[in-house]
DNA sequence: CCATCTTTGTGCACGCGTTCACAAAGACAT
DNA sequence: ATGTCTTTGTGAACGCGTGCACAAAGATGG
């Protein structure tokens, strides 16, 4: 999955493991698309094979929630669906703000997924003035001077950062200020938060470049052996450093 | 970080750990800002630090590309900088094409850290007729029956899919069949890709998920103790499941 | 040339996550 | 009621990733 994990470290929590939690909405998508589809029951294999996923992975992760299986028959998807939700908390109301409008906020503010599932998109904040007022996705933008504000007024938790890379670390203390404890970074800075304070990142530039590598590979497996070890002791062959800014976020 | 990853299961690639390939995106930025600001070399102490991570982790990972560092000084950030590049596949031109120009599709061809790093948006391709011809980021868009055509022409190797959830895999499948063997998957499905084929995913519902699980957990460790095991054995309060989209994207 | 001091490179142990493989549990038919 | 068949739940083994702690390497100063 892209985006890596600067996130809680050691700690597991509660007893379910951090790989467990992070396999929960999987498997809840592929639960929600069988229960409109009206089927009533799914084994195991089935359910993994949706997901993507192991099927001895898929019944050790539900082991973590509870016996919620029936043996020689499956696991009911109505009920599945409402203790997987339960668990990760989406039975609740989630206000959240999204820091920077830019294209890519501008996105996420019309982003269906946000709407559905409990996540409600509060407000939407950024710097520039120009914007303050204009409805993006049928929310008005409002200014950055107001962000203490909005986070107490609505009792918002859940930040979206979204901002250039220059701005993402100021943003993240004023949000955390506030009482902000979670965070989903788009901006490419690692950011500085203290205890407590869970920060998820997502960083397209990153992606991109695991995949270059492996297609790197792919593509040297089969021309390689001609060449042998002469990439690996290349010399400093004065390619100059891109002068490339640390790839800030279109904002 | 966000996105999970649907990945190279087992085997590793060319000795250099997955985790390990994952973080050299992020000692890239980090030695690229010390070399615009004309440092000559860092310790290991600095730059994880600078890159959020843990020294002794930093230097096995270097350890894996080759011994590039001097004992009692530190590493050459510019000759760091190169061969981190190198190994990354970043010394090539790598074309991209996006496929869905919605919202997100939009933000992702203005993104700056494209351009940069060798990354190129070699096309942008839509199956709106309509939206065929007008420029998006100054890059005009296709339509989808030329798709075959457009990853030929250009030699196209990675594709970028940010299509309605529905439309994903069918997208996936053509261009996997058009030659492209890496794939940065935006739409919430999972993909069926042949062997060989690297899919990463990038969902921002996931990350929201997870950070409300923890979030929900941060917030019931002060309230609980009041109502012990009450949450665990719970009934089957019918609150029904929400009838809701697998979280359709913007597209 | 030698001593000291800094910083790398890595051997080792530990813990988490994955997978196999199977016993126990229950449905279903007779 | 009894047997058969399906599918869950989990014990145990394995492998990867992380972090500690230290020896070796080299720079620097006298």
């Amino acid at each position: 999955m892209a985006t890596g994990r600067t996130h809680r470290p050691a700690t597991r929590s509660r007893g379910i493991p951090e790989a467990t939690v992070a396999r929960l909405p999987l498997y809840l998508r592929a639960l929600t698309a069988l229960s409109e589809r009206s089927v009533p029951t799914v084994s195991s294999e089935e359910l993994a094979a949706a997901a993507g996923v192991n099927s001895a992975k898929l019944r050790k992760d539900f082991s973590y929630l509870g016996s919620y299986g029936t043996r020689g028959v499956g696991y009911d998807v109505e009920y599945l669906v409402y203790q997987i939700s339960r668990e990760l908390g989406l039975t609740q109301d989630w206000p959240v703000v999204i820091v920077g409008i830019g294209n890519l906020g501008a996105a996420l503010a019309n982003y269906g997924g946000f709407a559905s599932r409990g996540f409600r998109v509060a407000a939407l904040i950024d710097a520039d003035p120009a914007l303050a007022g204009k409805p993006v996705a049928g929310i008005p933008v409002q200014h950055t001077d107001d962000l203490e504000k909005i986070i107490q007024d609505n009792g918002v938790s859940i930040g979206v950062i979204a901002t250039p890379a220059g701005a993402a670390q100021q943003v993240c203390e004023r949000l955390v200020a506030a009482g902000v404890t979670s965070i989903l970074n788009f901006a490419p800075t690692v950011l500085n938060v203290p205890e407590g304070v869970d920060v998820r990142k997502v960083d397209l530039s990153i992606e991109l470049q695991i995949l270059a590598f492996h297609e790197q590979r792919k593509a040297g497996e089969e021309a390689a052996d001609a060449v042998p070890a002469a990439a690996t002791s290349g010399d400093t062959t004065d390619q100059g450093p891109d002068g490339d800014v640390p790839a800030v976020m279109p904002a």
